[in-house]
RNA sequence: CGCGAAGUAGAGCAGCGGUAGCUCGUUGGGCUCAUAACCCAAAGGUCGGGAGUUCGAUCCUCCCCUUCGCAACCA
């Protein structure tokens, strides 16, 4: 699209149940903040909205972790991240919340929208219910023994000690974590979005449109997607917190937050509407909108393929770009919330922002580095000797060092005012300097609109750079020297000093969509108001009139000590000490005796002893063996992940026991019916449990 | 396993068919207006490994190794 008549910016919806750290700050709010300032400068028709994404398991499950209610959860953290955000200078239009009425209404109207339409599906499947808390479970509300790795923590979702994705069938000995009882089996009707059927459309949109104009990553991701083929998904679940499903015959029953959170950015734009006495509706619905999400890589499927695909069935615009950013780790590991490894938004802000000598330029410095570091194309490294780095050296000495020495001379050898150019006397430093200048503004805005923040910023600071270099070849504290001598040297001295000091305004302006803090500290000592920062201005020479007396200098930036960024690296590696400490306890209580169970429960286990026949290893799989078990009665396939531990040769005729009524699985495309028993030491070494003296295969184990 | 991304100077990254480049760091020199700042110069890489296509490959193709992500009720 090459001009838009209006703009819609979006930065993916934080989820309310914690605070955010910076990687999140670097993948999706920084980018956009840069963007929509920009095009703000360039007097574009621009809304920038985001909110907190408020529903969803995850919030009733963090208010029983806080002991508090969910409400009371996204009240928190709403205001949390709100705060946060203004703190570091994020210039949305609305932080909207989709717990608000509106969204609901909006969420609502769409869901109904498209099931009128017959774009949705129902499906009637058995699900887990707990009838002490008369629920159906989440799967993250499930917990039970991993049918892979035999650990008795695993949820319904995913087992954390091994990694394997579950389905809650796949558990043994299901219970539920609300009640601790066993759960049953109860149907339950869906309503699903058959992605399948939109394949066609995604790929031209996708594969053939947009391929060389989005991002290799994000194309990459949305193929693997698509070749992976399309499922239906669920778009509402059994559960009471959420937007209700507006049918009569859904009674308990919620919108998927991952179907309604989108729409949150429509019922942003609604408020924001109402609250500017606006009409919303161009903004999603005409052509010459041109929409874009700016999400982490986590985000890229929901915002490529599923959101597009609601968006196309309601009627609604598709969005131009989803310049997804990937992930930015943290001193050489990756930021973890439950291992306490990140740096949250909040705790910079108290200790830099917050400190007396903080402020704005603290704002800046790390807008500044997370911009220069920005995963725009591959994941990177937060470092803190990187952070000071490019503090103290670029921003500091490149940058703020030219604007300094531009105002102190000016005050020592120009009056403190705006001297004369004298166009007459112009020589070849000065010509390039000013085609430099001229340069700088398509470049940085070419590089803009390719969503290329990290070298746009680049760009800006080597054109402060070129200003110090332009600066020691005039020299012009060298030709002051001459002046008893020369007086006509003034003029070469003044065309110096108003070329710097008109460099120095192109610099605001250039500077602002990034900075904004700076541009605002540099508006002042030029004594001009904000209209200077029109993007309209950029690349001009006469920003600054001749006469015009400035301010004294002030510094732009202050220096990072050594001290600062010892004590951030200590700070975080103490927090993962402390964390890990109290789950070393945590994890010995539970692992001496699991949860009591009845005799019943057991009973429904069956044990045999069987002896393995044959055992070879499993193509291509590093940790699996299949094994062939003699159970008397027949002999059985049985896929083991054990293969690190024994050698094929090494474990025929050997006897072990077998579960042998667990639901048959698939692992490498061979079909298990059974599961090896095997004790695990403290080392992780693997041993089988075996009768003490061979017994006939088949023999029970009770 | 599969799919996607990535492996380039001490560190962080760019380049993607035609004598390897940027920033920081290091070393030497210059300057002194400037926040021990600035400017100039040098050292430093067989572009993960192997094979192929090509007149020519870091860049294309294939295989292998390593790292990260995804695999769909995970928001």
């Amino acid at each position: 699209m090459t001009n838009p008549k209006r703009y819609l910016i979006t930065s993916a919806l934080p989820y309310a149940n914690g605070l955010k750290h910076v990687g999140h700050l670097a993948g999706a709010y920084i980018p956009a903040d840069i963007y929509v300032r920009y095009l703000r400068a360039q007097k574009r028709d621009v809304v920038f909205v985001c909110g907190s994404d408020e529903h969803g398991t995850a919030i009733p499950i963090q208010a029983t972790k806080e002991g508090t209610t969910p409400r009371a959860i996204i009240d928190k953290y709403h205001e949390a991240m709100k705060q946060d955000f203004e703190d570091l200078s994020m210039s949305f239009d609305i932080y909207h919340r989709t717990s608000e009425p509106i969204h609901h209404e909006t969420a609502q109207e769409f869901f109904t929208r498209l099931n009128n339409a017959g774009e949705l599906e129902t499906k009637e499947t058995e699900q887990y219910f707990d009838e002490e808390a008369k629920t159906f479970l989440a799967d993250r509300y499930i917990k039970g023994t991993c049918p892979n790795c035999g650990s008795d923590r695993a949820f319904g979702d995913q087992c954390e000690t091994c990694g394997r994705t579950l389905s809650p069938d796949e558990l043994i000995n299901p219970v539920s974590t609300l009640s601790g009882k066993t759960p049953i089996k109860k149907k339950t009707t869906h309503w699903y979005l058959p992605l399948g059927k939109h394949e066609q459309f995604l790929r031209e949109w996708i594969l053939e449109q947009h391929k060389d104009d989005w991002r290799s990553t994000v194309v990459g991701q949305c193929k693997s997607w698509i070749e992976g083929g399309l499922q239906s998904r669920a778009v509402t679940r059994d559960l009471d917190w959420g937007v209700k499903v507006p049918l009569k015959e859904a009674e308990g029953k919620v919108l998927y937050v991952w179907f309604d959170a989108p729409i949150g950015y429509i019922s942003a734009t609604k408020q924001w509407a109402i609250d500017n006495k606006k009409d919303w509706k161009p903004y999603w619905q005409d052509k010459d909108t041109k929409l874009v999400h700016f999400v982490g890589k986590d985000n890229i499927v929901f915002h490529c393929i599923i959101f597009p695909v609601m968006l196309k069935l309601h009627g609604d615009i598709l969005p131009e770009n989803v310049p997804a950013n990937e992930f930015l780790n943290l001193e050489g590991d990756k930021m973890s919330t439950s291992r306490n490894w990140k740096l949250d938004m909040r705790d910079y802000i108290i200790d830099f922002v917050k400190k007396e000598n903080g402020g704005g330029q603290c704002v800046d410095m790390l807008r500044y580095y997370l911009t220069q570091i920005a995963p725009e194309t591959k994941d990177s490294e937060f470092m803190w000797k990187g952070f000071q780095d490019a503090v103290n050296s670029e921003l500091v000495s490149i940058f703020g060092n030219f604007v300094n020495r531009t105002w102190v001379l000016m005050h020592k050898l120009c009056g403190g005012k705006v001297p004369q150019l004298h166009t007459g006397i112009l020589d070849d430093n000065d010509k390039i300097l000013i085609g430099e200048i001229e340069n700088a503004k398509t470049r940085i805005e070419s590089l803009l609109e390719q969503y290329k923040f990290r070298e746009a910023l680049y760009e800006v600071i080597d054109l402060s750079r070129k200003g110090n270099q332009y600066m020691q070849k005039k020299e012009p504290w060298i030709v002051a020297k001459k002046l008893a001598e020369n007086p006509e040297a003034q003029k070469s001295i003044d065309n110096t000093m108003y070329l710097c000091l008109q460099l120095t305004a192109n610099l605001a302006i250039f500077i602002n969509p990034f900075l904004p803090n700076t541009a605002k500290s540099m508006l002042y000592m030029m004594k001009v108001v904000d209209k200077l920062l029109d993007w309209e201005n950029a690349g001009k020479l006469k920003l600054l009139s001749t006469g015009y007396s400035l301010r004294e200098p002030q510094l732009l930036f202050r220096k990072i000590e050594d001290t600062e960024i010892t004590e951030q690296i200590e700070k975080l590696k103490s927090g993962l000490k402390q964390m890990e400490e109290p789950k070393k306890e945590e994890t010995k209580t539970e692992s001496v005796v699991k949860s009591e169970i009845q005799f019943d429960d057991f009973a429904r286990i069956d044990l045999k002893v069987g002896t393995i026949v044959s055992a070879e290893k499993v193509e291509k799989a590093d940790k699996l063996l299949k094994l062939s078990v003699d159970l008397g009665f027949e002999t059985r396939t049985i896929v083991s992940g054990i293969a690190l531990h024994f050698k094929p040769e090494e474990i025929v005729g050997k006897q072990v026991t077998v579960v042998t009524n667990l639901a048959p699985r698939k692992m490498r495309g061979i079909e298990s019916n059974g599961m090896i028993l095997m004790a695990e030491d403290k080392n992780g070494k693997l041993q089988f449990l075996k009768p003490e003296n061979p017994v006939s295969p088949g023999s029970n184990v009770s």
